[in-house]
RNA sequence: GCCCCCGUAGCUCAGCUGGAUAGAGCAACUGACUUCUAAUCAGUAGGUCGCAGGUUCGAAUCCUGCCGGGGGUGCCA
């Protein structure tokens, strides 16, 4: 059991005297902020003092006089309006490190009620190429799955696929009117994302042609409604009217600002078109729009030549995502995409139909919600099904199947108002009883401000992004192992920059709060100093040294345990935060935050790293200290090692 | 129009179910490798937590208004 825990336990029957609340109040029991006001601090006797009338050192004081903390506190004193701080004892400390140290799990007990969870991350579009965009929720959803597992629960996790798309309209369409049949059987990936990528192009060349003029009137138009509002701010005088004068003409700024981008972006396609004399070619497919839609919708409603197609491509575009996942080392236990629900759809609406929860309205069949304006569309005018459908087919198959207790879906934030949407619908339909969860991420913004995106030409792939990490973790790696005495060799070395790298390009995402927004920026993502991967896996790698150095092996240390001494502060410190972990990790469960977990490591390694300092293994003063010093070590590397396996990010012994 | 999110050090961000003097990392500056790997450590400097009110013993955290930025908003996902 952890500190904190054991705390809330011995606190529990008195505070039940003074408030009905015993839970509010446990809660108030948190982790010191300073080293000077103990380990431990309990906030709770304010409020009790609000609600009972009394002065709140008095309760403080009733309240310590009646705990039982014998074993687990030394010293308790009561600061302040009202805080009692809280010290443990070396003896619990001890004998807790020793239980962290000969046990498998660190000490860490798993949920007394696990849950079965369906975790859905990653989910791209097959056929288009993965960017930086999808790194976040594949990373995020990875590490919850693996905590969860950890932890007691029963987590499995579903990727589920964008694999029923008009994109594959759009590869139909390309196949049978560009391909270029020796470059298919040669590299068949990268002939079917030239052929996206080209029919995409030719899409969207007559869309900005048809476009650009409207643009530019619009664009004419908002700079007469500009002059014109400069005009009126000219002579306006009243304040309430200068104000809102000069709202409006920052608002036109915007969207002129706006027009003027797309106007860009089409004059960009329109360029590139004629630049790759595709002119002529384009205007032989000017309806080529509504080709692809109607290839999708012949694939949707099983014409034979577009199944088999379809049939043909999807090997191939999920061989080409596995390329990423492997590389991540990202698995999933199942990958059941939009197509594998299809024909569940009509079902699912007929049902809510049927129940009297959606009706048709303007074509389409909707669910009116009480807290929202707008509905959810289930189907289309055209007939067609949505996401939402697919997502309700969804949440269907895995209450039925998997008797899920909670789903998580780790997916951008903009789709707030989708699920908000989505949990209703279900909860309506009758799927009420499990815990449904957006865990939203922030959008990953490029140097504009803009949230990336998919189509814009110059995104940076994930397949490049993942090569750069490790070309600079191997330019550094290179560097250091010169200075090394025993460096490791250059197969070796190319292994290590790839587990840094890849583990530095994971942290970046992880460490920061996922609700944060994250502007894109290289440097930041592959940076190998600092709070990083890099510097845990370092950590890590410094206590392999002591082992290699010291005269004992590991095994002998781990089957001899000697008592744990603290022989300065640090090493107190040390063993306050090894036996955090399981407190980090419950927070992390909270509300689904690795972030917490980053900052526990980080943490941790700070200490390590200064414990490493401070105190010399090698040559210490007796032969006693010396285990013991190397029992701490052994126990940080593990909670490094264990920590980071549950973030999926990988240590060495050497780097 | 309506709804959501964000605004903290030069930069990137923690901290947000209210708790003691607001923290890291990067960048800058000063020190530390004959010593268990300097991808490290020790230190200096850097802040009216967007602004104004309110609630409270106590507010970066909760409430209201305003300013600034982003997102979503009936047939894309």
């Amino acid at each position: 059991m952890n500190a904190l825990k054991e705390l809330q336990t011995c606190f529990q029957p008195v505070l039940g005297k003074y408030t009905d609340n015993v839970d509010d109040m446990l809660n108030l029991i948190r982790p010191s902020k300073e080293a000077k006001f103990g380990d431990f601090q309990a906030n709770f006797a304010m409020p009790l003092g609000k609600s009972t009338g009394k002065p709140p050192r008095e309760i403080a004081e009733e309240i310590v006089a009646a705990v039982d903390l014998s074993g687990l506190c030394e010293h308790v004193e009561i600061a302040g309006p009202g805080f009692i701080n809280l010290t443990l004892k070396e003896q619990w400390l001890k004998s807790n490190l020793a239980h962290a140290l000969a046990d498998d799990r660190l000490g860490v007990e798993p949920v007394a009620s696990p849950r079965n969870y369906i975790v859905d991350y990653s989910s791209p579009n097959v056929a288009k190429a993965m960017h930086v965009g999808h790194i976040r929720s594949t990373v995020i959803g990875d590490a919850l799955t693996r905590i969860l597992n950890f932890m007691g629960h029963q987590a499995k996790s579903d990727n589920h696929i964008g694999d029923w798309g008009t994109q594959f309209g759009m590869i139909i369409y390309g196949y049978r009117n560009f391909r270029v049949e020796a470059d298919f059987d040669k590299d068949p990936i990268g002939e079917l994302s030239r052929l996206y990528r080209f029919v995409r192009l030719l899409i969207d060349f007559h869309k900005s042609t048809g476009k650009l003029p409207e643009l530019q009137t619009q664009l004419k138009q908002l700079q007469a409604e500009l002059a014109d509002q400069k005009q009126q701010q000219s002579i306006a005088e009243e304040k309430s009217a200068i104000k809102k004068i000069k709202k409006e003409i920052s608002q036109t700024n915007k969207r002129i600002a706006e027009c003027q981008q797309q106007i860009a972006k089409a004059t960009g396609i329109v360029e590139q078109v004629n630049a790759d004399s595709l002119v002529e070619t384009a205007d032989a497919h000017k309806d080529i729009a509504t080709a692809v839609l109607l290839e999708t919708a012949k694939l949707h409603e099983g014409n034979a030549e577009n199944r088999e197609l379809w049939e043909k491509f999807l090997p191939i575009c999920k061989q080409d995502m596995q390329t990423i996942y492997d590389r991540l080392d990202v698995s999933f236990d199942m990958e059941l995409g939009e197509s594998y629900y299809h024909q569940q759809l009509g079902d699912v609406v007929n049902d809510l139909e049927a129940k009297g929860f959606a009706r048709i309205s303007d074509g389409a069949m909707c669910v009116f919600l009480e807290d929202f304006e707008t509905p959810m569309i289930v189907r289309k005018q055209d007939g067609a099904f949505l996401y939402s459908t697919t997502d309700l087919a969804t949440i269907k198959y895995r209450m039925e199947n998997f008797a899920a207790d909670a789903c998580l879906y780790v997916v951008d934030h903009r789709q707030h108002e989708h699920f908000e949407k989505l949990f209703a619908v279900a909860s309506m339909w009758g799927y009420d009883q499990a815990e449904l969860k957006h865990v939203s991420f922030g959008t990953v913004m490029g140097k504009d401000g803009k949230p990336f995106q998919t189509r814009s030409g110059d995104t940076v792939g994930l397949a490049g992004l993942l090569d750069e990490a490790e070309r600079r973790a191997l330019v550094i790696a290179k560097e250091v192992n010169e200075t090394l005495s025993h460096p490791v060799d250059e197969s070796q070395l190319k292994e290590n920059a790839l587990v840094v790298g890849i583990g530095s390009l994971k942290y970046a995402d992880l460490s920061q709060n996922r609700s944060s927004d994250y502007t894109f920026d290289y440097d930041k993502m592959l940076a190998l100093k600092g709070n990083t991967a890099t510097y845990l896996q370092y950590g890590y790698a410094r206590v392999q040294g002591i082992w290699r150095k010291v005269d004992t092996d590991i095994d002998s240390v781990r089957a001899n345990p000697v008592e744990f001494a603290f022989a300065t502060g640090i090493e107190r410190s040390l063993a306050v935060q090894l036996l955090r972990f399981e407190e980090a990790l419950s927070d992390v469960l909270i509300e689904y935050k690795p972030n917490l977990l980053c900052n526990y490591l980080f943490d941790l390694c700070q200490i390590f790293f200064r414990f490493f300092d401070q105190c010399n293994v090698k040559n210490a003063e007796t032969e006693s200290l010396k285990f013991s010093r190397l029992q701490f070590c052994d126990l940080t590397a593990r909670t490094l090692k264990t920590g980071l396996g549950l973030l999926n990010i990988g240590v060495l012994d050497k780097m």
